[in-house]
DNA sequence: GAGCCTTCGGACTTA
DNA sequence: CCGAAGGCTC
């Protein structure tokens, strides 16, 4: 018996063919890693393919890391030579080697997106350029868009060029500005890691080849997920040999808004017209009656690969569906729950996951969670490497590293104060502009530039601690070395000196940046600053998500991807909230609703054994609150799946209900067209929040608001318990709002 | 000219 | 609810 053998027929035939292009289309469960895992051992050991030959590419660090454990684990010898790692890493690591030969030091810097968003605002600042009008968030997301589809800033000047419009040639102008300070300080953003390694293989034959001989057979797992740049890639890369191997589920595809390209997978044998498809439908994961309202959710999406999910799996329960009256009372009964089902001894801490559509949800049920001593772990949020004290700590090793990142010289600079303010910072800067120095080298030569007076002397003792850091750096460990600027900086000891609760947190982050460091000396044969540096710049916060301990995880249904959990809960299954306000309203809403739908079928198929949605009919968003219908993705569910508080309102009346609110043409609705089938809390509800009988406005009159000021009346929708009131105001554009909280004054 | 304090405005999902 | 920008004070 081979290890073959315990694979199902489909599986089985995803591995022996590997030559050629091959396109698996793995629904959710149905064990990819496995036919991954084995499909590589086949190849080594069947086959007799040299591993070194043998390229693995993943999204994540995570999922980059499950697949090396569990080749190493199948795979006898030689695992070690196999590339398994994400497409950001692989980049990396092949620019590290070849990018001096489109222009740039091997010793590059990688920016995140805080470093472009300060980048940018200098470039805006350069070119005089009203960031009232023009957003730089607007610029980042044009630029990383252009990226994406691999178009230069020339290509979008000339595109630019054709059509008149003038926010798009300033547009392309911020590109080019913006590559050239991205060059100037020897650093790429991560966009271009992508970019930068095709503008290599493309432009270089020699590096081409080398790289195409390397990788006879190239893997790519979560192929719905990538984008235009990674496609070229990835072609380039398998041009030679052709023996790609794709694995993916377009149901799953739910990175749009960061350029995924779902026609990569739709169209993949159209790319590769000898590529054999072969469909894995067998869901080991889930019961039937998670899978049957999975599917049925998602059979709501038109232009999909036809593809039917079964399982062998007992029914299980049903799908639980409590709607509450507000997010508190929604988080206090999952807690509830989970502390139940951890006393009962039915599950772990560990089995349980909360799953919503934005981090901002995450507060209430951490709130909620330590009143209730559940343990928990939030996955997103604020990334650990994204704080303040992290990224002034990692500023300076940067600066030691390599001080052409300008960015980083400037953010230390006067962290600890040293009395080195804007006006200094400026002229240094110009100074650096006109002799086409970097930042730093200006610095050093602070006494030659007249402009900054005695302030030269406060940068004096700023360079001088770089240099001492720097000569260091070759006798010294990079945790000494981080020990060291911690202890001359006096960065834990002002924090200390604070006292507070929030210092003292910082002062716990600082503390496990430096366990960081030592673990990255443990790990690494020959670690280096710039080594340490690169795999931090890397991380993703999903990568944190440790197994073997027993906490609740709570997570945003995009992190959850990929993972699985015996009971899950679907948190703020509300239309507005998830299905998203923006996709409901947009413009091409019916395919943003489309990817929507795809998170809620992701969401579903996380769990195991049970899965509770759950929404509530009034929840605070950014300070207002606001009333939601039951998610639509809710309603697509067969009813017969669902058990619980389910909503008292028929199926027909909620849906034209549902249309009656989210309309996107304003209507206007008189008082009788009232939604009939209101539940008895919500009838309660309505008389203790007042909704007026009668607006004293009416369409097209000019009303008062205290903070918008004056503006005429352009709609008045009933919206459940309040009006949902459009005004053009004069001065701040359209908004909408409740007629009870908005306050409007006929003029 | 630097730094603190207040006010205002914006808010999803991410390698 | 957090960050940035502008104003005020030393």
């Amino acid at each position: 018996m081979s290890i073959y053998d315990t694979l199902n027929e489909q599986q089985r035939e995803a591995v022996y063919q590997t030559e050629g292009p091959v396109l698996i289309l793995a629904g959710a469960g149905s064990g990819k890693t496995r036919v991954l895992t084995h499909r590589t051992a086949y190849l080594i050991e069947e086959k007799g393919v040299n591993p070194y030959h043998i390229m693995a590419i993943t999204f994540t660090n995570k999922a980059a890391g499950e697949m090396r454990e569990r080749i190493d684990k199948i795979v006898g010898f030689g695992s070690e030579s196999i590339w398994v790692s994400t497409f950001h890493s692989s980049c990396v690591r092949i620019l590290r080697r070849h990018i001096d030969r489109i222009g740039f030091d091997t010793n590059f810097t990688i920016y995140d997106a805080d470093d472009s968003k300060s980048l940018m605002k200098d470039i805006c600042k350069r070119l005089e350029i009203d960031t009232k009008i023009y957003k730089e968030k607007s610029f980042l997301a044009a630029i990383s868009s252009a990226k994406d589809e691999l178009i230069t800033p020339t290509e979008l000047m000339r595109r630019a060029l054709t059509s008149s419009d003038y926010a798009k040639r300033k547009q392309a102008e911020v590109y080019r500005e913006y590559q050239e300070a991205l060059h100037k300080n020897n650093a790429l953003d991560f966009d271009d890691l992508i970019m930068k390694t095709v503008e290599l293989l493309q432009s270089d034959p020699e590096v081409k080849n080398y790289y195409q001989e390397r990788f006879h057979y190239i893997m790519v797992d979560e192929y719905q997920d990538t984008n235009t740049a990674q496609f070229e890639l990835i072609r380039l890369l398998a041009g030679k040999y052709q023996n790609l191997c794709v694995v993916g589920d377009d149901d799953q595809s739910i990175y749009k808004f960061r350029g995924a390209n779902i026609y990569n997978i739709l169209n993949f044998e159209k790319h590769f017209p000898d590529a054999k498809t072969i469909k894995l439908e067998q869901n080991y994961r889930s019961t039937q009656n998670i899978l049957n309202a999975a599917n049925s959710v998602i059979a709501n999406n038109v232009g999909r690969k036809s593809k039917t999910l079964w399982t062998a799996n007992d029914e299980g329960k049903k799908i639980d569906f409590e709607q509450f009256n507000t997010g508190y009372e929604e988080a206090d009964y999952i807690a509830r729950d989970i502390a139940g089902g951890v006393r009962n001894g039915d599950y772990h801490y560990g089995d349980y996951a909360v799953l919503y559509r934005t981090n901002a949800q995450s507060r209430l049920f951490e709130e909620r969670f330590i009143v209730s001593n559940i343990p928990y772990k939030i996955v997103g949020g604020v990334n650990f490497y994204a704080r303040k004290e992290v990224k002034d700590l990692l500023a300076y090793l940067k600066t030691i590293d390599n001080a052409r990142d300008d960015l980083a010289v400037r953010r230390i600079l006067n962290v600890p104060k040293r009395g080195i303010g804007a006006t200094t910072v400026n002229r240094v800067s110009d100074y650096a502009e006109a002799y086409d120095i970097s930042f730093y080298d200006a610095l050093k030569r602070a006494d030659e530039i007249p402009s900054i007076g005695k302030a030269a002397s406060k940068v004096k003792p700023f360079v001088n601690l770089i240099q001492v850091f720097r000569s260091k750096l070759e006798f010294i460990s990079i945790s000494d070395l981080l020990r060291e600027v911690i202890e001359e900086t006096g960065y834990v000891k002002e924090l200390e000196a604070e006292g507070t609760d929030e210092a003292e947190a910082r002062i716990e982050n600082i503390d496990e940046l430096l366990s960081k460091v030592v673990s990255y000396e443990e790990s690494e044969e020959h670690p280096t600053l710039s080594g340490f540096l690169e795999e931090v710049a890397l991380v993703a916060d999903i990568d944190s998500l440790e197994d073997d301990s027993d906490y609740v995880v709570l997570m945003t249904l995009h992190s959850a991807k990929g993972l699985e959990f015996p009971k899950v809960y679907l948190a703020g299954m509300e239309d507005g909230l998830f299905p998203s306000y923006m996709s409901i309203t947009s413009d091409d809403s019916s395919e943003q609703l489309e990817e929507e739908r795809r998170l809620a079928y992701v969401g579903i198929t996380r769990a195991m054994k049970e899965l509770t949605i759950t929404c509530a009919k009034q929840r605070m968003i950014r300070g207002e609150t606001q009333y939601n219908k039951v998610s639509r993705f809710v309603k697509e569910i067969p009813l017969e799946l669902l058990e619980g508080k389910a909503p008292v309102v028929s199926r027909k009346e909620s849906d034209s209900s549902i249309e009656n609110t989210w309309n996107v043409k304003p209507k206007r609705m008189t008082m009788r067209q009232q939604p009939s089938g209101q539940s008895m809390q919500a009838r309660a509800f309505a008389s203790v929040h007042t909704k007026e009988e009668k607006l004293p406005y009416d369409i097209a009159d000019r009303v008062l608001h205290t903070r918008f000021g004056e503006g005429t009346v352009v709609a008045i929708v009933e919206g459940g318990r309040d009006y949902e009131v459009t005004v053009q105001f004069d001065t701040v554009g359209i908004k909408k709002m409740f007629a009870s909280f908005a306050k409007l004054k006929k003029l």
